[in-house]
Parts: C-alpha cells; sequence; structure tokens
DNA sequence: CTGAAAGCGCTTACAG
DNA sequence: CTGAAAGCGCTTACAG
C-alpha cells in the first residue's frame, strides 16, 4: 500500500542497505549515494514505517502515561509539559484516561505492554495488588509521578509536609477550626500523608482534631462542591473558618458552594489548597496554594525514565532504583485567606 | 527479550500458528488445544506484541489526535470523551499538543504517519499549504472537529449561526454596544464565521459596526484577559455593555479582568461565550454561552471516522466523504448576562 | 563506501 | 482441526 524501502531504493537505484542508511544517517555514506537517495524519497513521497522500524529494532519511541483525569486542569498542565518534552526527545505519549477509576489502570498497563512502549509514567497513585504484581513483574522502566508507597522511582512533593504547611498557614493567621476535604484515603499514600500532614499541625499547635471537620472524597471538583456544603449543613455543631482541600479542584468546588450560599472568601471561610496549578490564578479570589512546581516534577520524572530507557545517552549520577524524590514545594500566597 | 509466540508454543506443544488462532479467536480450534494454549500463555506470562501484529496486518489499531491546548478545558473534555469511545472500540490514541502552533501541526502529521495510524482527528481549525497537501495526498482517513474549509469530512456547530445566536440574544436583552473578543482571522474558516455572525446579527438589528470594539486573538483565557483590558481601556470613546467571547476561556479571562478592575459581571458588562464547555459552570457568575454539543460531536465524528476505518464493521448510511456535519447548538442561559 | 541476506514477532493462505 | 512456510517493512552484522 504504502511506498516502501524497496521502492525507494529502486528508484535511487541502490540497495535498501543503503536507503536505510541514508535515512538513518549512518556514517560512510557517499555524497552521491545520498543525493539521490534522498531525491527518490522525495519523489515518491516516503514515509519509513516506524512500525517495522520498531520491530527490528525492538525500540518503539512511545510512552505511556496513566493519567488520573485529564479534565483537571493541573494534570492537563503536567501532561502538556510531559508531551513537549517527549517530543522534544523524540519519543510519543500514548495517552489513558483513567477517570479516577482504579480498575482501568490495568487495562491500560496491558494495552501499554501489548504496544511494547518504551516507558510508562504513572500519575495515579491508587494502587492494588494486581497492579502492583505487574509493576514488578515487567521489565518496561516505570516512574511515579506520585507516592506509591512501594519500591518503584518516584517523583513527588512532601506530601506530609505539604499538608502540614498549608495547615500551618492557617493556623498562624489565626485559625483554629479548620476544615479538610481529604482525598481517598484506601489506596493511596498520598491521600493518607496529606491526612497526617494536617493532623501533625493541628496536634502540634494543639489543636484538637474534629474528625467531623474532614471529608473524604477523590479530588475532584464538584466533590469539593458536595462535601463543602456537607460541612456548611453541620456548620452549628461543628463550625470552622478555614477549609484545606488537597486539591485545587476541591477547592474551587469549595468555593464556589461558599458563593453559592450567599458566603464569602475569604470574608467568611479561608480556602487554601495544594497544586497551585491554572485554576488557582483563574478564580477569584485567587487560590493561595501549596504549589506544586510542575515544571521541576515534570523535568525530574522524565530525567528519570529517560536514564532507564537510554541510559547510554542519558547516564547521570542519579541515586538508584527505588528511591523517592521528593520536589521541594511553596506556598503562594494569593488572595483567598484572611487574617482572623 | 519478551517471551514470544514459539516460546509458547514450544511450551504448550503446538505451533505457533495454533496460538496465534487461540489469541485470535479463531474458530476451528479444539478445546483441548486452546485449554493447553491458555495455560502456557498464563504460565509464561505471554503479552503479544502488538508491533508484530501490526507490521503483519497493516493496522495498528492506533488514533492520532491533533488537539489545539490540552489545557483547554472545553478541549481536555473533547478529548477524554474521544479517548473513551475509542479505547471501547479497541483503538488507543496518539496525542500531540500543538498549544495553537500551527507549525507544529505537520510535525505531528508526520509522526502519525510514521506510525501508520489507522486514523487522524484533526481538533484544529488553521490551515496551511502544506498541511493541505499532506491532508489531500495521504490515504490515512482524516475527520476534522472544525471547519477546516476545504475537502474533507467535517464534524462542527454552524459557527456562523452560533456567533449569531449569542449576539442576538444580547440585542434582544437591550445591548447595543457589544464588544466582541473574536478568534484568529488569519487561517481559520471558523474565527471568520463567528465574525461573520457577529456582524450578521448586529446588521440585522441596524447596529452600527464598531470595529474598535472587535478585538482578535486566540482562544485562550490570558488572551481574554488582555483584549479586555483593551476594550476597557477604549471605554471613554468606545462603549460597551456586553462583550461576546468567541470560547469559554476568553470569556473568563474577561469576566477576570472586570473584576480585576472593580467591575461586575453581569451588573456593569453582560458576557457570552461559544463552548458552554466545563468552565462556564466553574466561574461565578457562571457563563452563559452558546453550547457545543460536545458528547454528540464527539460520537459524529468517531462514527464517520471508524466508518472510513472499518467499513465492513460500522457501514451505514451516512452521506458521501467531504460532507460538512453541522451539528446543532443551543444557547444555555445562565447567570452572565443581564437585561438592560 | 555498498549490498545480499537474515531476522525482528507475528499472521495467513495453503496443504494436509 | 493443525502446522510449515512465506512475508509484513524495516535494520544490521557480515562480507567485499
Amino acid at each position: 500500500m504504502d511506498t516502501q524501502i524497496k521502492d525507494v531504493a529502486r528508484a535511487a537505484g541502490v540497495s535498501a542497505t543503503s536507503v536505510s542508511r541514508v535515512l538513518n544517517n549512518s556514517p560512510h555514506v557517499s555524497e552521491k549515494l545520498e543525493k539521490k537517495v534522498r531525491q527518490a524519497i522525495e519523489q515518491l513521497n516516503y514515509t519509513p514505517s516506524m512500525i517495522a522500524k520498531s520491530l527490528k529494532r525492538n525500540k518503539t519511541n512511545l510512552i505511556g502515561v496513566i493519567i488520573a483525569d485529564i479534565t483537571s486542569g493541573y494534570q492537563a498542565s503536567v501532561l502538556s509539559g510531559i508531551e513537549e518534552e517527549c517530543a522534544r526527545r523524540g519519543y510519543h505519549l500514548l495517552v489513558s484516561n483513567i477517570k479516577e477509576n482504579t480498575k482501568k489502570v490495568m487495562d491500560y498497563l496491558q494495552v501499554f505492554q501489548e504496544m511494547r512502549v518504551d516507558g510508562i509514567l504513572l500519575m495515579h497513585g491508587k494502587m492494588n495488588e494486581e497492579i502492583q504484581s505487574f509493576i514488578k513483574r515487567t521489565h518496561i522502566p516505570i516512574i511515579a509521578q506520585a507516592d506509591v508507597g512501594f519500591d518503584l522511582p518516584v517523583v513527588t512533593i512532601d506530601n506530609i509536609q505539604a499538608a502540614y504547611d498549608a495547615t500551618e498557614y492557617l493556623i498562624r493567621k489565626g485559625h483554629r477550626r479548620i476544615a479538610m476535604l481529604a482525598g481517598d484515603m484506601q489506596d493511596t499514600s498520598e491521600g493518607r500523608h496529606r491526612c497526617q500532614g494536617y493532623i501533625a499541625a493541628c496536634k502540634h499547635y494543639g489543636i484538637t482534631i474534629d474528625h467531623s471537620l474532614i471529608r473524604y472524597g477523590d479530588y475532584k471538583l464538584d466533590t469539593g462542591y458536595w462535601l463543602m456544603e456537607e460541612l456548611l449543613q453541620n456548620r452549628e455543631n461543628h463550625s470552622f473558618t478555614a477549609v484545606f482541600a488537597v486539591s485545587d479542584d476541591m477547592a474551587v468546588g469549595a468555593m464556589n458552594r461558599i458563593h453559592d450560599r450567599g458566603l464569602r472568601v475569604p470574608d467568611d471561610f479561608s480556602v487554601i489548597s495544594i497544586d497551585g496549578g491554572p485554576m488557582s490564578d483563574i478564580v477569584r479570589p485567587r487560590l493561595t496554594a501549596i504549589h506544586q512546581p510542575v515544571d521541576r516534577i515534570t523535568r525530574t520524572v522524565l530525567d528519570l525514565l529517560f536514564e532507564r530507557i537510554e541510559p547510554e545517552k542519558y547516564r547521570s549520577e542519579l541515586p538508584p532504583s527505588g528511591w523517592v524524590n521528593r520536589i521541594p514545594h511553596d506556598l503562594i500566597e494569593k488572595e483567598s485567606c484572611k487574617d482572623l
């Protein structure tokens, strides 16, 4: 169907081997031959098949990305950065979109394995037996951009510290009754860590934990919205002046519920979140947040990944596998928190 | 490196042919043989190589998607829907993210061609000579989710009518001085059509066009923000009471600039947009918009695409190629426009 | 510097 | 129902 290497060879009056050499910029190719080949390629409008090349070379230049929710602005911005850098290195992305549905992760890992991707990026922290066993078994390099809680290279902020910092920030502003919109406690250390950080900060400042101020959910906007409503409904018995949400999206959901109830941020409630992605600058008031340094995380993730995919090209002084890379975060003050 | 079909064959004591038959659920396989093979597959943890299979079958089950900006909530929601439906049909997505940079389109089309994708989705309307010539030349099925303005199956709303309806809505609410945050006029019929619709509505209602109320840009939030600032600065000579933005993101940018200037939507300015994606429900006030029916567009795009990829499986009564499919839009009233 | 030949891991007529 | 063999479109020792 497509024109192939032998057609080019014939047109140029050389061997397929030579065409291949020109295509791959091998050394030891005479200028004359190269010119003939390039001309034939041009003429026949030849596009080499990466499929055949991949089979032969046992390398696809494909990266599989497991992403929790592509419609999350934060995650989309991460994906965008990854895509750009991978393209720069000559790799392309096979994306999944598991919509926070852990069951779909295995389906995709399977697909990635079948497609013989050169590497996998796991941007979703929820684990189960099956996934863990796959990860242990496969020889495809995998890097996680999440606290997966077992032996696998991981790049993430220090989630305990981040939650601690966010909570402490509110406390220092005079808040003592702080609600938390927490992540999932089930299978993710990320969710647990952030909760731990919150509790640790409260304890450190002598604040008794009121468990009915902690609401568990996923990281979605709608969830934040409705969890906030629950908190507001319980307000008489369990009052609070600030909300710590574990994602921008949840925080915005909460802010919207506050708004829709005719209340105001930060006058009635201060709100802080973790992510500090695009959404935190879009909403009004702008959202004060623990900022995950996307660029640096992305760079580190890809450095680790490519070091494994092409060690000869990207070797470095990085620590051994299994290492947890904690990227420092910072708290960016905007407009959603006020001093009490 | 990986275990392969012949390893399974050996372990099961059958031929590779038989293993292949079991893998592909071919008929005429005895239960006994199948059981042996399945067992061997299980035991060796065999995952077939889609690369080899693709080469042989001349089919990759890959769809290439050209997306303008993955960090746009609207586009991310479209991509998410496409991903889901493709996965259901056994196809996977190779994504690009051209960031509104038309030059990158060709790079990706090239990659898609090399990867021998089975189909291409073009979700970006800007064209140039090179892209057009590629599209004409390639035999890979392509469907555009944008008004590309030449012979290629297209699925989109009626952009002229959509802009007309948005403008008319404002006019009927008593607005006569309506600013427009327009798209790009350069290489996209979408941008031009939306402008035409705006002008047509104004003319129909006897409103003189004030060209300094029309600002051109891309579809991004920041652009909307700064174009709005320009409009506000010119307000003394060119007053207006309403803004029609050609994307949710631009509208939100405009709303933010209005807010940051200490003004209010809809009290000081009414705002309407085209898209009606997730963002339109996230902002406060909620954004009144021409709603692009994402689900229906996605479904139509994929129906057209798969009909071309697998005509035997997905044949239908669809009109011939080159056909422009206009999906009806609707105007969803929310909170960002007021009666004058 | 150049080319003939083998082989990457599958599928598929073809023959039995 | 089952298998031997050819071939998908490339690359890469090997030989010259």
